[in-house]
DNA sequence: CCTACCGATCGGTAGG
DNA sequence: CCTACCGATCGGTAGG
């Protein structure tokens, strides 16, 4: 990586910090430039605008990246095992990379969705992809599309993860992590049928 | 209401509007006093700051004030009328009111949850309040902590607006509503017993 | 002495 | 990669 790589690299790595901590329009270019350890107009030598930035981060720097290949990796002899085993590996990178809402979040409030549309292009094949995989080979299963097993999938884990930032900032957490083995629970008996798989 | 409480109110809906289309920091004070038709300094005989205007749409003005007491309005003989009837009543009434999630955002990434918790205080009593009246007068629901199944269905239907919102704005709204009765049945199959109720 | 509100401007900072 | 700036606009406040 030569210099300017480098430069880049560190506008990128501050400008991400105080996007997630800060939203978009909280964050000045004269932050990220003091935090990069340059001067503002350098970062100006680099990227074209301040939405340039957020874009490359939203688009090649979010979590997604890592955690939805996850579901690829998943292993388990029967669906529930893979289910189980699918959602612990995604709930646990998910809470490594709080910015993975932030980013979603600022982009759906003060970009109105600009970018999602592209990232959703790139992700959406991959997860059918996975679902039908999942389908192909696992018994008893209830006849769901497959769209809505993914869907709903993808929720039950998000939920929980929701309900876990909600909860801890209320200062109610007086529920540990078997709050998700039900979640697990809840979703597995509504997607299998009562047969043995 | 007198003309000092009518400005004031035009304040707040001209705040509100702004607040969820651009976010907290993209709004100007000017902005909202020119859409309330009023003096930039007038707004501060009225608020003391621009936070402060944030934080009453916040607590006095987010729609859970609507959304959830529907919750307590539902009906249906067995759990299944119910909670699908409740799903159908809060789905309807979220979709009426896209400022629910924009205000949650904003509150999360722009003030790090700084006014989530007094909002969470009033909320959570209520809802419980209305899981064991559930769970006190049906049958056939596996047992599973209250505050579970609440989460779960709260879960349930706030993955299937943000699911929607999602495909809505990738161009692949090829589902219809149908989806939402998918979502139903699982959580059904996930929280009832096989037996009648 | 109150309220509601004005035109003008404060010290600083925004993105570029 | 930096210094030195720009037109404009920021949140908040002055006196009357």
């Amino acid at each position: 990586m030569d210099h300017a790589e480098q430069t880049r690299s560190q506008i990128l790595a501050a400008a991400h910090q105080f996007f997630i901590d800060q939203g978009y329009h909280a964050t000045s270019m004269r932050q990220i430039a003091a935090q990069a350890g340059i001067a503002l107009g350098t970062i100006y030598n680099h990227f074209p605008s301040k939405e340039a930035i957020f874009k490359v981060i939203f688009l090649e720097r979010h979590p997604y990246h890592d955690v939805l290949p996850l579901l690829g990796q998943a292993q388990g002899e029967t669906p529930e095992a893979f289910v189980r085993n699918a959602a612990q590996l995604m709930l646990k990178a998910l809470q490594a990379r709080p910015d993975f809402l932030n980013l979603l979040f600022i982009e759906h409030v003060e970009f109105k969705g600009l970018h999602a549309e592209e990232l959703l292009a790139s992700i959406l094949p991959q997860g059918v992809q996975l679902i039908n995989d999942f389908i192909r080979n696992r018994r008893a299963v209830r006849p769901f599309p497959p769209a809505i097993l993914l869907w709903s999938f993808l929720s039950l884990f998000i939920s929980y993860y929701l309900g876990e930032i909600i909860l801890d900032r209320a200062h109610l957490l007086e529920f540990d992590e078997s709050a998700f083995e039900y979640f697990i629970a809840i979703y597995l008996h509504g997607i299998l049928t009562g047969e043995a798989s």
